[in-house]
DNA sequence: CAGGCGTGGCG
DNA sequence: TCGCCAAGCCT
């Protein structure tokens, strides 16, 4: 696809003198050039909003301030202080990359995006951003604002829901950079696509009179913004029932309930949970002898990206002598140090509002 | 390469 | 309620 010499000659200007003067400049990662702290952002960010991603952000920094710190924390310390975040891997990853970062690089981010994509949890996007942010380099990321506001600058008609119109958009994105950009301006540049993304050229009624290149763009010019990006492929989401089993005892003052990790693969992968059956006599047949203290809590939906779950939370209550479940790899954990593990939100929410 | 992987917000 | 998706990566 070609370019028309107007739009990449203007685009990368505007951009970058929209973003100085309207764009967002005081979000807690920007500002600053410490790869560490860009870099966990920029994770934190993989298909999660700016809103969700705030506090979750603070509270990581104050616990783990650089590199080195992350690097020794235990794996589940991570994955508490990632709890109810999601995609979970990321966090894995995180703490995969802090360690490769301290035993292969002394404690220094690599510099170049190509270097820093090999690390673990970093792709080529995200490895384009951090460069761009700390050091300038002369890269496009390749988000979801991105693809959007080229799509639509461009009247792209790939089908963004292959990998290869994927590629080939990105590549567009590589010729629209700023021709000698300073440093500086690949910073502005760099964060304008993706306030441009968030704030102005929306998914839903883009806000084009607002637009600093609303006049070099070919979906505007066409009144068809609406057609773009172009994405054919729908997500099937499968319907699941879950039972979750919940045992818990009094030992002296506090109650304790039974967790096991997940296996290694799937969902929730690697966090603590309550014994998950597939259906209710599978539920009932763990709990064993205690079967017929069982209560049933009100069912509760929770949707994942492809899967929509239907949770059958039951309630076991256990003497306080009561042997352990014949259940592998579990632990009884005190309800007051729910904090400290790494649980699945819908799971989170459960156990903290337990009826006595 | 297509599919798997969380959660919350929005219209 | 439902579908879509948000600063994607890994296998």
């Amino acid at each position: 696809m070609k370019i028309p010499g107007s739009v990449s000659a203007g685009f990368a200007p505007a951009l970058v003198h929209w973003q100085r003067r309207d764009g967002r400049h005081g979000l807690p990662w920007q500002g600053t050039r410490d790869p560490y702290r860009v870099w966990l952002s920029e994770i934190m960010l993989q298909q999660t909003q700016v809103s969700t991603v705030l506090g979750y952000y603070q509270r990581f920094l104050d616990r783990f301030p650089d590199v080195h710190a992350l690097a020794s924390a235990s794996e589940d310390e991570v994955m508490s202080l990632w709890s109810g975040l999601g995609y979970y891997s990321r966090a894995r990853n995180l703490h995969r990359c802090a360690r490769t970062v301290v035993s292969e690089h002394g404690g220094l981010f690599p510099s170049m995006s190509s270097v820093l994509a090999t690390l673990p949890g970093i792709g080529d996007s995200t490895a384009a951003a951090i460069a761009a942010f700390c050091h300038g380099e002369r890269v496009s990321i390749a988000d979801g604002n991105v693809r959007r506001v080229l799509s639509r600058l461009l009247a792209f008609e790939g089908d963004l829901s292959q990998a290869r119109a994927q590629r080939e958009l990105w590549q567009l994105a590589q010729s629209l950079l700023p021709e000698h950009p300073s440093a500086d301006d690949m910073v502005a540049y760099t964060q304008g696509l993706m306030d441009l993304g968030a704030g102005v050229c929306t998914l839903r009624q883009p806000a084009c009179e607002r637009c600093p290149v609303a006049g070099l763009c070919e979906a505007r010019r066409a009144g068809a913004t609406d057609r773009y990006p172009v994405k054919t492929r729908r997500v099937a989401r499968r319907h699941e029932s879950w039972w979750l089993l919940i045992l818990r005892k009094r030992v002296g003052e506090q109650s304790v309930v039974w967790l096991e990790r997940r296996p290694p693969r799937g969902i929730w992968a690697g966090l603590h949970c309550v014994p998950v059956a597939g259906d209710e006599a599978q539920a009932l047949s763990a709990a064993g002898d205690h079967a017929g203290a069982a209560r049933h809590l009100p069912a509760q939906a929770h949707a994942l990206t492809h899967r929509e779950l239907r949770l059958h939370p039951v309630l076991v209550d256990l003497v306080a002598d009561a042997a352990d479940p014949a259940i592998p790899d579990g632990r009884w954990v005190p309800t007051d140090q729910l904090g400290d593990v790494g649980l699945p939100a819908p799971v989170r929410s459960l156990l903290l509002q337990l009826p006595d």
